[in-house]
DNA sequence: TTTATATGTGTAACCGGTTCCACAATGAAA
DNA sequence: TTTCATTGTGGAACCGGTTACACATATAAA
């Protein structure tokens, strides 16, 4: 790899003279900036990245902490803020937390330790040391923090409007599946749709489910059925576990959704390819990874941001695993 | 953040040994030792990585290319991957490039000007010169490029496999999708499909696909019982294909499997949650994904590596898009 | 007692950039 | 003609680590 060092002297000016046709500032001659220009296309020379970051003490490194990348929710995330990132110029250093403070934890150091200029973490561990004092700015995904930088959906909204649909479409004994306890997103989907059951004055079932793992969803679907086969309508505490009580209720002969209702929620792709097509509670993930991308380049550049708190809009995306209001009866 | 000067001050040593100290090389006094372990405890140092990384000329850091993590096939990858080198404390920069070669480029020139010491990479164009005298380790992963290292599995068998099983389970009228052109995989395993078909005689339809997204496989799907209305078995060229065509199957009131069989390829998450659950070829892409990175990690340090180019095996995982092999006919 | 070896520590060069500052040349204003 | 601002360039310090090398001391062998 060519240096500074062979471009300065293959044009025969100092490497100052250079770093300043390289970065566009300072005074250069035409001709010089000609001679230099020629050089490093002659070496194909491109800068040390990490020779710039030691001395400017920052780098166009950004980290992003997800739980788990598998989750099909995640990489839309991922998605939404890696191109936003990318048109920016800014790369990703990425680790996966399986909602691990410890893992959270080693990573975040490691990215600090890399420079990394800004971060973007899906956590529920926002007010431990790890995130405050960083140094960095921090922008939160799909979890909030009180009055910090963050980018989420209205969770509880959503639960709400699970409810009120199911509701509205017949179901009457319903069976709300309640994500895991220290996911909070999760917890708000599920406050939620009981706030609006007891306010309708209808009783539910709950059952637990403590990941949101592809493996296990059946687990909870057939424990569903077992411990209340009566259920005629599931709120589902994600698209992965309502695609596991969907396919339990179809093993079980039951018809969807004409016997039991499922409403999932954050529309992953593969919910409309379903049969029958998954009805959801739509979170624009791939806009929200872009938002949080967008919000934290401000915040690193110190532009005025306009709303350090964005709150996504979460919509009912009607399919078919719910039955149309016209039909409704009850 | 503390330096380490600040460090070697608080210890009243020099920052050679506390550099010593904390690569554990060289001689240190036990009590020196002491004092500078504590000075660090003291001060919170973290030694900064890209100081260290600028001297040694190479990071922590290795890339990685996807084609896309939005297809649920490459987040279990990347996970592999990513667990394998968390554990011997590498971490990873990212970046999709939609499997474009200007966008590979753009981002691994970034991933070497930021010191990385390894590469891992899925790519169609392994013969460019991005990815020749690049002068750091470089694994092919889901890819292959011939005799340079790379973890990958047996496409053309997994399509003989595709086609060997749907005929012992009995179709006759086969319709095989192909996967866009520019991708390997997809070619492997519909060159192994069609050699099977051919050479147990059977006639088959081809349906051309230019993409693996979630988006346009319903599309496709359309296409197939359109021109092919008669088809009883399909080749899918991965599984998010084959979701969207037993989805347009059963809208059309196909039975699956009875009056159409499919098969799908990759064997992601949802494919065991689908109704019926879908048969596929299963690559072990998790494992894939740590292969690579296990990789990658002996051939940076030097290791002799006992096998360059990784085959994984390939496996028929018969579910319910298919038919059991006692009901068969004709 | 002398010499060789092992142990322990500090100074300074180095990695490859950026930027402050000094200095020179040119042209415009006084 | 002198003065001063503008333009153009280079030397060298600096970012925060690592390591070659010099040097000092202690210990063991001759």
């Amino acid at each position: 790899m060519a240096t500074i060092k062979d471009v300065a002297k293959q044009a025969g000016v100092s490497v100052a003279t250079v770093s300043r046709v390289i970065n566009g500032i300072g005074y250069v001659h035409e001709d010089t900036r000609k001679k230099v220009e020629t050089a490093i296309t002659e070496l194909q020379y491109t800068p040390n990245e990490v020779a710039r970051s030691l001395y400017k003490r920052k780098s166009r490194l950004i980290g992003l902490v997800l739980p788990d990348i598998t989750n099909p929710f995640f990489p839309e995330l991922a998605r939404g803020a890696e191109d936003e990132m990318q048109e920016n110029d800014f790369r990703i250093i990425f680790g996966n937390s399986d909602e691990k403070l410890d893992k959270e934890q080693e990573y975040i150091q490691t990215f600090v330790q890399n420079n990394v200029v800004g971060l973007i973490a899906s956590t529920n561990y926002p007010d431990t040391d790890t995130y405050r004092n960083l140094g960095i700015p921090v922008v939160f995904l799909d979890r909030t923090a009180d009055n910090r930088p963050s980018v989420y959906s209205d969770g509880r909204e959503g639960g709400r409007m699970a409810a009120r649909e199911i509701l509205a479409r017949g179901s009457r004994r319903i069976t709300v599946m309640r994500g895991p306890e220290h996911i909070r997103p999760a917890q708000d989907r599920f406050q939620g749709a009981i706030e609006k059951l007891k306010d309708q004055g209808i009783a539910y079932n709950v059952i637990h489910t403590s990941s949101f793992a592809f493996t296990e969803a059946g687990t909870w679907a057939k424990e569903l059925f077992e411990r209340y086969p009566d259920t005629d309508g599931v709120i589902a505490s994600n698209d992965i576990v309502a695609t596991a009580v969907l396919h339990e209720a179809q093993r079980l002969g039951k018809k969807v959704p004409d016997d039991v209702q499922i409403i999932g929620f954050d529309d992953i792709s593969l919910s409309s390819l379903l049969t029958p097509s998954l009805t959801t509670i739509r979170q624009p993930a791939y806009d929200m990874g872009r938002a949080a991308a967008r919000l934290l380049i401000q915040l690193i550049e110190n532009k005025k941001v306009d709303q350090k708190t964005i709150q996504m809009p979460v919509t009912f995306t009607e399919r078919d695993t719910t039955r149309k209001v016209e039909q409704q009866h009850g």
